[in-house]
DNA sequence: GTATAACCGAGACGGTACGTCACGTCTTGCC
DNA sequence: GGCAAGACGTGACGTACCGTCTCGGTTATAC
């Protein structure tokens, strides 16, 4: 799932990597760009950062981005919708939750997209390790408020997710606020026409 | 409203800007942007592509994104709302007038979005000459809608502004089809949750 | 003589050193050098392609240039003189030797006394395991030509050793041509100021 | 005649290259490789201690050993040879002032010499800037030896030269003292067989 | 008409990060 | 303890692009 591990039954010959390595490389990158913002961290930070070689890093990751996917991912990599507890109830809960953090992991996020748009391989990658557990998660709530009937059986739901992420992503990416009222407005979308 | 310095009442001393400067550098930017992408393109490409010192650039542009944002506005600068022909009809013609054109320049216009990222005078300047002329545009649509009962009063439209506008960006950054088949879909929106 | 450790009377425990990966490892070492160049053959070519770890290379030489000087003093250790025929024809057949046998592994042992160069320790292997074997016959021959009376008793010929040994380095290390030409030149170099 | 200049009657256009550049470059290679020896010498070294951008001297110089070369000919380039006062008397002072300079270069010029055996076009090069003029200057003096009666007219002074050079040559990269007293005797190599 | 100032093409410059390479060491499990 | 395999730290390499600068020269207004 990861850039690194390639499980196999049978154990490799020669010497096995360094788990521990990983686990370094990726704190060490995850604080650089905290810090730093993500074009500011080189490489050779991240090496020294994690007391690594370079090359140890080329052996186990593609390039930087990949590096700081597999970061923010590490922490941030499951999306798990709440309970459902009515659609509004439950779309402001999930939605307040991404918010919270993407108010810290944002600006890294945001880079990822920006890195992506340069390499379709690892826009792929951002996709299905990013995106997609995301639109998952509410792709259940709004499933679960159909079969709830809060939602009319012949709602466009899959419409209804990429509109709700989209517009999200889109003031993200914009560089305009998100916060809660935000996702108290958006959380009340799926009734945006409901008449009175 | 571009980049290159307004020519103000008063004649400046010196030798004149020739003006033929700033159409060959655009032209050569879009072509070379359309050809080889965004990141590939370099300063000095579009310097000896364009027949130009790359000090010219420099002195008429800030940076590499802004000569491309400026490229690719110059042939797709304005975005009009059409006449209103009811809300889905004209809904429909404005997404897929849009579509078409991102079928073309998509790719460059991601990649300034990508650039914008770590940029953020340039993602002001992006938001400004790009996002809201659009945004303009839609909502102007939909305050019509509004006016002509097609949509309740009360409706949030700088929301469903947002989710439309959102919705299609998100697929376009992350590599999905923008077709009419989705420009038909995204039409339908507005009255997505209304009971049948 | 060789790096490799030699066999002592007793036993060492452990698994015993497989005598055959030395013999593989020069031949490979020898073959890589000749096919591409000093230069351009690395340990990890050499261990795969000896089927050997590079950890084994290391074992049993201290590094590149000594497994090279290996390979190539295996097929060329020894420099006998000729037996003695008059001062010129032995000097000659022995030059023509030497020419000959440089014209295959000139380039190897141009790259040996270049890396020695910046190995003062390798420096003095190459010059006692090599240079030393060559100036011995040529001082054996000199010798019995003064036995012979056909150089003065008086004769420096440790000095013209040194001088007939430099000629030809000197041409090798410079890239100019080792040809029968020059070893006949060279076999009357004795008698050079010897009025006619 | 170095690597640097390309004289062109015509100024080419652009920002001339700043003379002083090369000065300072030469300057502080010379200086590193006599502190620190060749090998540990780097070219990020010499960039920065002579305060110019890496690009800059691979803009200039292919590489290393072209830089060292360089900067060791500007302080060494040329190899007069001193007035003819006997051929003995006169090889002596060659010979000396020769080792004296050796003395202080040695270790760098036998770097230039390793490096020069895995770079072909290198090699040509320090032979005709380097070995070429010490030869033509030690042939200056046999020839006029040969004129002055000194050495029989048949002598084959080419060889000889070839033999005083290949001799201490062959020391210097051998690791083997030139010292005075070599100088000597090798001064004295001419007679070295004529009888009593 | 002469000075002044901004323009221009060209290309060298300082700087910084990149990704690659080879070295020599180490760490596995097996023999 | 030897051995194959291969990961590791180290450190130099040569390249790329950035944005600035410095030439000789041009083309306008301002005096």
């Amino acid at each position: 799932m990861t850039y690194v591990t390639i499980e196999t039954a049978t154990r490799t010959p020669g010497r096995p990597r360094n788990e521990e390595t990983e686990v370094r490389v990726l704190a060490s990158a995850r604080a650089l760009v905290v810090a730093r913002g993500f074009p500011a961290v080189t490489m050779n930070m991240i090496a020294s950062d994690a007391g690594v070689a370079k090359q140890t890093l080329y052996r186990r990751w593609p390039g930087k981005a990949e590096i700081i996917l597999d970061a923010f991912l590490a922490s941030a990599g499951h999306a798990d919708s709440p309970a459902y507890d009515g659609l509004e109830t439950t779309l402001y809960r999930f939605l307040s939750g991404i918010f919270t953090h993407l108010a810290q992991d944002g600006a890294a996020i945001r880079s990822l997209i920006a890195s992506a748009q340069s390499d379709p391989e690892f826009l792929a990658n951002l996709r299905n390790r990013f995106a997609r557990p995301r639109g998952d998660a509410l792709m259940h709530i709004l499933s679960q408020a159909v079969t709830q009937r809060d939602l009319p059986e012949h709602a466009d739901i899959h419409l209804l997710c990429d509109m709700i992420h989209g517009a999200f992503w889109y003031r993200l990416l914009l560089g305009e606020p998100l916060d809660d009222a935000f996702a108290l407005r958006l959380s009340r979308a799926p009734r945006l026409t409901t008449p009175g």
